[in-house]
This record gives C-alpha cells, sequence and structure tokens, in this order.
DNA sequence: TGCATATCTGAAAACGGTTACAAACTAGAC
DNA sequence: GTCTAGTTTGTAACCGTTTTCAGATATGCA
C-alpha cells in the first residue's frame, strides 16, 4: 500500500490513477475509448479500477463533457399496456447501445408534459421521446431554445416539420371501419378514446368517419360516444349504445381495452357477439386473442414503434443520417368478435 | 442590453447573476432556499430567472451538493400490470415531494440487477427501491460500500435486517387456500409462478402449502406446476391439470394473471367455472372482476406500497425516524369464481 | 449614539470528471 | 546518428453548481 502524495484521495478518478501510477486523463481514456491506452497502461488501470470498486460519477461525466448518454421520454401513464410496452422496448434497445432512460407522465395535461420536460432538459436527457404531437406551445420554444433533438412516436405525420414514427392511425381505423362495413353492417356506432389533447384518438375517429362517409352511411351523432381509459367507461357506453331504439349492429372502438369494455357488457347484458353484435378493437393487445370471442382488431406494433423512436434520437446525436418520418405498417387481424349482422336487423 | 463585465456570460447561473446584478451565490440561494434571500433580492432574480429562460443544470447540481433528489428503482418488468401500477404510485408521490425517478428493469435476472444497480448509483440517486429480497450477494456489499439506502418492497419480513414494505405473501396465500377448504374442496391444485429468484412467489406456494397441510389434505406433486408469467404459459398449465384422470376440484394460483389463464383454458375446455373447477388468484388485478366469471382474489394494494416504499425512503434521507418493516394488509375478496365442489367429485 | 447581535450578501474553493494542448516517447527513413 | 511523423501520456483548465467563510449591513437595546 504505497503513499502516494501528500494529500491522497480516498475516491474517484484521482484514487485510481494513483493507484495505477498513471494521470487521470489517461483513466479518462481507458473508461471512454480504451483503444486510445496502450494495452499495459489498460490493464493497470483497470485492475486499480476493480481493486478500488471505482465507480464512475455520471453526473460530473456530464457536467464535464456536456453529454449524458441518457434519452427521456414522457409518456401520458404507464399504467397501460401499450405504453408500457413501448417504454419496454424503448428501454431495452437504449441499454443495448449504453444509453439509459429517464422516464416521466404527464397524465394527459399539457402543461404537466411541458413541465417535465424542462425536468428532463435540466437533467441533461440528450434527446426526448414525445407521445404525439399534440403539445403545449411553449414545449416547441423550449426543445428549440436548448437544442434537444425529439421525436413524436405513435404517428405518422410525413407533412409536418417534426420528426415522428408511427402507424398511420386514420388509415389503420379507415380499415377497421372498412372491415365491418364489408360484413355488410350498415349501422355503425363508434365508441372512441377522448379527443382533447390526443391526436392519435382523433386520428382514428377522422378514419372511422371517412370509411362510413365514402360509403355512404350515416353516423348519428348518437351513435359516436368518447370515453376514458378504462374498462368501466367503455362498459357504461357500451350500455347506452346497446339502449338505444335504433342500436348499432357493429362498434368500432378507439383501442382495444375500449373494445374489451363494449365486448363484455355486451354479453352481460345478454347480446351475443358476433351474432348480435360486432366489436372491432384498435392496438392488438395480449387480451385480444385470448378473450372469448376473441377480438377482431388492428395490429399494431409498438415494441418496433418505439424502438426506432430510440434509434432514430441516438442515429441523430451520433451525426447519422436519419429517417424524419418513419410509417410503421398495421395490419387487421380478424378474429371471433365480427360477422354478418343479424338478418333481422339489416 | 448591459455590458456586464469584460467576460459576459451567455448561460447559467452566472449569466442569472450577472444580469440580477448579484452574486451567484444568491441566486443559488434564491433557488433552493427563498426564505435565505431578502424579498428584494429575490424578486430581482426571479424576473433574471425567467427573462433569460434560465434552466439550473441538475448534474452540476448534483456534483457540487452530493444529492440528486432522485431514487432509483429496480423491477423484473414494466410490462406487468402489478409494477405498473406500483411504478406510477410511486412516482406520483415522488413527484409531490420534488423527487424524480430513475427506473430500470431487471427481467428477473440477479446480475443485470447488480448491474443495474451500479448504473444508478452511478448515475448519483440518493436511495434505491428493489423488488423483493433476493438478490445477488454483490449487491449488499455495493450498497454498503455506497452507503446507498434502499428498501425491499412487495414482501413482508420483520425478521431480516433490511427494511421492507408490503403484504405478507404467505399469510396471503394460506388465506386463499383456506377459502377453498373451507368451501369443502379436498384435491387442490397450485398453479404458482416461477420461484426461483422469485421470493414473494416462493412465499405463496409456502402459504398455500401450510393451509393443505394444516387441513391434512395431500398435495400430490403432480397437482402443482410451476408457470412464467404469461396468460400462454398459464393457459398450458390448465390444460394439463385439467387433464389428468384425478384431476383437482379447485385450483390456488400464484397471481391473477395466471389465474386468468387457468379460467379462460377451462371454460374453453367446457368446464364451467366454478360449477366444475374453483379458482383462485392473487392481487386483484383491474381484470379480476370484469372478468365472467369474476375472479375470486387477494386483493393487494400495490399503490400503497409503493408510495410507502418512496415515503420511507425520502423520509429517512431527510433524517426523520422511519419504521424499517411496515406490513400491507391485504384482504380476499369472493366473487364469480369460487364455489362448493361438485357432489360427483367431493 | 454606541455596541452587540442577527441577517444578508459575495468571493472563491470545492464537487469529479473530460479534453485541448503540449511534452515525451517510438519507429522509420535517410 | 539525425530528423520527421506518429503515437502515447501528462498537465491543467474547465464544465455549472453549492457552500463555507468572512465581510457588510441592518436591528435591538442601553
Amino acid at each position: 500500500m504505497g503513499l502516494t502524495d501528500a494529500k491522497s484521495v480516498k475516491h474517484g478518478i484521482r484514487a485510481v490513477a494513483a493507484r495505477a501510477g498513471v494521470s487521470t486523463a489517461s483513466v479518462s481514456r481507458a473508461l471512454n475509448n480504451p483503444d486510445a491506452v496502450s494495452p499495459s497502461l489498460r490493464v493497470r488501470i483497470e485492475q486499480a479500477i476493480d481493486a478500488l470498486g471505482y465507480i464512475p460519477h455520471a453526473p460530473a461525466r456530464i457536467l464535464s463533457s456536456r453529454r449524458s448518454r441518457t434519452l427521456g421520454a414522457i409518456v401520458p401513464t404507464i399504467d397501460n399496456t401499450m405504453f408500457a410496452r413501448g417504454i419496454a422496448s424503448l428501454q431495452h434497445y437504449l441499454s443495448s447501445v449504453g444509453y439509459m432512460l429517464f422516464l416521466t407522465t404527464s397524465g394527459y395535461d399539457l402543461d404537466v408534459e411541458l413541465q417535465q420536460a424542462r425536468n428532463l432538459i435540466s437533467r441533461g436527457v440528450d434527446g426526448l421521446v414525445l407521445r404525439g404531437d399534440c403539445h403545449h406551445e411553449g414545449l416547441r420554444k423550449l426543445l428549440a431554445d436548448n437544442a434537444v433533438p425529439f421525436i413524436n412516436v405513435g404517428i405518422y405525420q410525413p407533412d409536418r416539420p417534426y420528426p415522428c414514427v408511427g402507424t398511420d392511425n386514420e388509415a389503420g381505423a379507415h380499415r377497421a371501419a372498412a372491415h365491418v362495413i364489408e360484413l355488410g353492417h350498415r349501422r355503425i356506432g363508434i365508441v372512441s378514446a377522448l379527443q382533447r389533447n390526443n391526436d392519435r384518438a382523433s386520428a382514428r375517429v377522422a378514419g372511422f368517419r371517412r370509411a362510413l362517409t365514402e360509403s355512404g352511411l350515416e353516423l348519428r351523432s348518437q351513435w359516436h360516444v368518447e370515453v376514458p381509459y378504462t374498462l368501466d367507461d367503455a362498459r357504461e357506453a357500451a350500455r347506452y349504445l346497446l339502449g338505444l331504439k335504433d342500436r348499432p349492429t357493429a362498434v368500432v372502438c378507439g383501442n382495444d381495452v375500449i373494445a374489451y369494455g363494449v365486448l363484455l357488457e355486451a354479453e352481460r347484458s345478454g347480446f351475443s357477439v358476433p351474432r348480435d353484435l360486432s366489436v372491432v378493437g384498435f392496438d392488438d393487445l395480449d387480451w385480444s386473442r385470448h378473450l372469448r370471442p376473441s377480438l377482431t382488431t388492428i395490429y399494431v406494433p409498438t415494441g418496433e414503434t418505439w424502438q426506432r423512436a430510440g434509434e432514430y434520437l441516438v442515429r441523430s446525436l451520433a451525426g447519422e443520417q436519419t429517417i424524419m418520418h418513419r410509417e410503421i405498417d398495421f395490419s387487421l387481424v380478424v378474429r371471433e368478435s365480427t360477422a354478418p349482422p343479424p338478418k333481422s336487423l339489416k
């Protein structure tokens, strides 16, 4: 245990340097760019590192290098299979390339989202992953002022000047509605998620509507209900729709959770799906194929979407060329919950 | 636009200080402890701050103060309603007290967990929230060496020297099994989660077993199956159990997801629940009350549990007195999936 | 008014790394 | 043996805050 200098250091890179008999610069290099240091030094430094159990101090590193190798993500809520999946996938990818993820939630509140963005920027994130393109106007300014790269995920808007990756929700919804129209349905109800501050939800409603209009079908206003993201609310909506004198024979839903609610409530109220009522979801969560009857829905590769978002930012930060607008394909998955309408109601 | 000094600064606390005509020390104080600065200075500083759109640089702050107001959490996976709930609740609480959460996942791998802990410590977290008390042996040393406070969540082990908060899983499982025993079942199967590296799962199995033993019932080894956390695996287990010549009349499950799988598979195979088979879950996730038949299960206040974990760490860090072992009560929720066994099989 | 005491404020040294720059080597060519 | 170019290493300034310490200013009281 050799004395080093007058003032010996206990922790940190200086302690490692002292123990290995090199300068802090070399230790730093050995850590960040091993090839920049000769093999002999490298092993000496590595020995010193694990002899001391040295753990680099990320904040100091960030301060000094102005890069954190950390991305931030702001999602409405984590308590939702869709986002949980996406985040899990993003996190998995990021850790594979040596990045970390700072995750925060906004609760569908744009002010909170802005605040969280400030928070994340303060934390020194290198880039930001945002849900959709519906943000507080201060957010764009904040991102621009601080030169923080970002990407909107879960939507596809090639005409907008912001990077995004996701499926074309309008087209997906159109496909879903077209499916029940092809089956012969003429009275089609919509149970959508709340459209306020949710461009994904609105795009889907737009797609549903366009399909109906193109087929010359009317969408009565009482056949369109908006509900929050819970099974209970969806069930209530179903109860209302099925209670109408002139009820729809098919219901297209803004997402799978809503569809589950509609399906459960229909069955509980004595309607048989798909004999009496057809139901279509959107997202294709796990439950969709397990439920009885299983749910016809639009499959969306959520994991891939979020991973691509991560790739976009990591590549941009590395100075590589990247695609600004990337579309992720959806597909219609036909299962048991849809069938032609009953003769009597046709 | 007054020139300040020879070298004028664009960003950072110095820019604010220059603009407000004060020292950086005062700006820092105005930010961290507003009462320590006179009202007149405070307003001048606040004006300068939002005139410049100044955002404090957290890493610098952490480096200098050696506190990050950030907690780390390592969960097996985020893609699981239980954890998603817990995390959401923890995050909500933390943000209410000005803390942030760094979330990482281990995928049920103790080595990865250790690595993530190192990662989080490197990031400068003030404390760590861990799942259960089943960790890599290097983890305890790491935590001790770096003096990082932590808490094991989701379990209750008053006899261990580590802080924890959670329900008594053994007792909960005992209650679940006792319920079907009270209903008259004598042939009781167990479908548990994988016990390896999962003390929660093992405690539940222990509880099931104790209940059986106390009632003088035998647990045949072929009536106990372990499955990963997916609906598909649980369904397969159910298929196996129900295919046995001498099948159980009731199945107690390690968690709700497993119970869903058993329930779905039973119904799909033509068994009626609870007439032909009783099923009990554990956790009481959302789906349990929506499913048909709804699921009898053990309610666990996950949100409260994780929030308490956060409270424990925040309070400890503030130097307050805290309770090291906190038990969170569970309760049995009887719904439609349990009933006395069929006469013929009694 | 003078003095002790409490309250505010500022100068400057950390905090633990990275990195520009310079110095010291090394190897190859003449 | 000298010179050049290339490689490896070290020195020290800097990243943007907090915080100690001391000086300045205000307050209370005799």
